[in-house]
DNA sequence: ATACATTGTGTTTCATGGACACAAAGCCGC
DNA sequence: GCGGCTTTGTGTCCATGAAACACAATGTAT
């Protein structure tokens, strides 16, 4: 109702800012697969708390931004990656002691970036230590560090909220560049989900669900036989029967 | 990562509230099914902005409470109903605009209760406007006034979710009481769902689920045939195979 | 004891998901 | 140019879960 701090018989005379209030920030677990791993993208902590220690990129909401904004802005400016082809608020984090300074609430984010083999431009994923932060890279999800804050938890909601959808929605999308052969596709799905899955069935399963077009185009790749091209049809997720 | 507005190269002399800070609520939608109506709990407003428009209960987050404990407090203060059997953070909304006022970006949470017609203790589901509100009372989801904010996508948000959460985990039993039938427990998913489901089927699922325990008790409910009662044998939402 | 309203129970059918093997295409080396 | 290698591309069977569907049993009131 919003309603708490404001004279309840003036309602001319409001003052939001009467009471002291929490900080907000966003925090983002950005994903993506390289290397035949699930990577997630930290930063390494300058400052203290957690100084040296490894967290998730994110910050202060301004007043005059939305949430998401805020997202995409801290993801470039402390990890210099490009916006991410999916964003998607996770849950809000706003446990009394999370963060020794003050009382934080951290509305978490994860999201999804092209890995660089697919064939992709370089730069939009590689980060590269942003302004705000000491050091920026990408952490395989097998081999983390420990992280700084309640970070580990937000990570862990991000990976099975991820895990979760990429099983009945077209969000691999995000994953991968415009054109991709099923074998690449399927290789995305395995990486993510973290085991492999049966080439017939995952074929026919994708192509039923209506979310590709084949191309004419076709992938040579060295000395097999080469393979269609595939795209999204649509460049959001949608759900998958 | 929580870094933003403090100065890099001091770390002890931080200052989190050097910069000018959104406000933050939690909004709650609370349901129950009453008289064969899903219902939401809602206060009339009485105060600028909205003024005399309806609203969903909720307020400002002290710096010293959990996000949870705020939602229970608010439902009592602003409505007097007792705490919600179940609660779930649902999404956060902080679009620039959404309040007239200044920043404010909501916590949004829906909760249920029991409906008065399972033969519960009364007092803890009846709203009595609270110190806060100039009214309170339920309102069937498919008859509502127009709301105050963004409390109508709020709402929206809320029911899809809790839909789709009564299909696959056992959640219903936050709006029955401890024993009931399973016509009841049935009746209760017809009313949020707002279509009837086949008996034979229904029972057969929520046996098979192994979420519900006979009692040697029965309800006897004027001239038929009694109705063996149930209970669940968790007060916490299992996944529905 | 008979009529009434509600509880309580099984089978068939269909759709969906998982296991499983082999031919076709292209390149390389000989 | 022929054989060998590696990867693409395809179809069937089986098990499991969901949906349709009807009737006997129980207790009360007349």
């Amino acid at each position: 109702m919003d309603t708490k701090p404001q004279s309840q018989d003036n309602p001319s005379q409001y003052n939001a800012d009467a009471f002291a209030k929490p900080s907000v920030t966003v925090d983002v677990a950005a994903f993506t697969a390289r290397e035949g791993k699930l990577c997630v993208l930290l930063v390494k902590r300058g400052v203290w708390p957690f100084a040296g220690a490894w967290a998730l990129p994110g910050g202060f909401v301004r007043l005059d931004e939305d949430l998401d904004t805020a997202v995409q802005r801290e993801l470039v400016e402390e990890t210099g990656v490009a916006a991410a082809h999916y964003l998607e608020q996770l849950y809000t984090f706003g446990a009394v002691g999370r963060d020794p300074r003050t009382r934080v609430i951290s509305v978490a984010y994860y999201a999804l970036l092209p890995g660089p083999e697919s064939g992709l431009p370089l730069a939009a994923s590689e980060p590269e230590a942003g302004t705000d932060a000491a050091e920026a890279r990408w952490w395989p999800v097998d081999s983390l560090p420990s992280l700084a804050f309640d970070h580990a938890e937000i990570l862990a909601t991000a990976l099975t909220r991820l895990r979760a959808k990429l099983g009945y929605t077209s969000v691999a999308y995000a994953l991968l560049t415009e054109e991709f052969t099923l074998t690449e596709l399927q290789t995305v799905y395995e990486i993510i989900l973290g085991y492999s899955l049966d080439k017939r069935n995952f074929r026919k399963k994708m192509l039923a669900a209506e979310i590709l077009e084949g191309t004419p185009r076709q992938k040579r790749d060295g000395a097999h036989r080469p393979a269609q091209l595939f795209r999204f049809t649509k460049k959001e997720p949608v759900f998958m029967g």
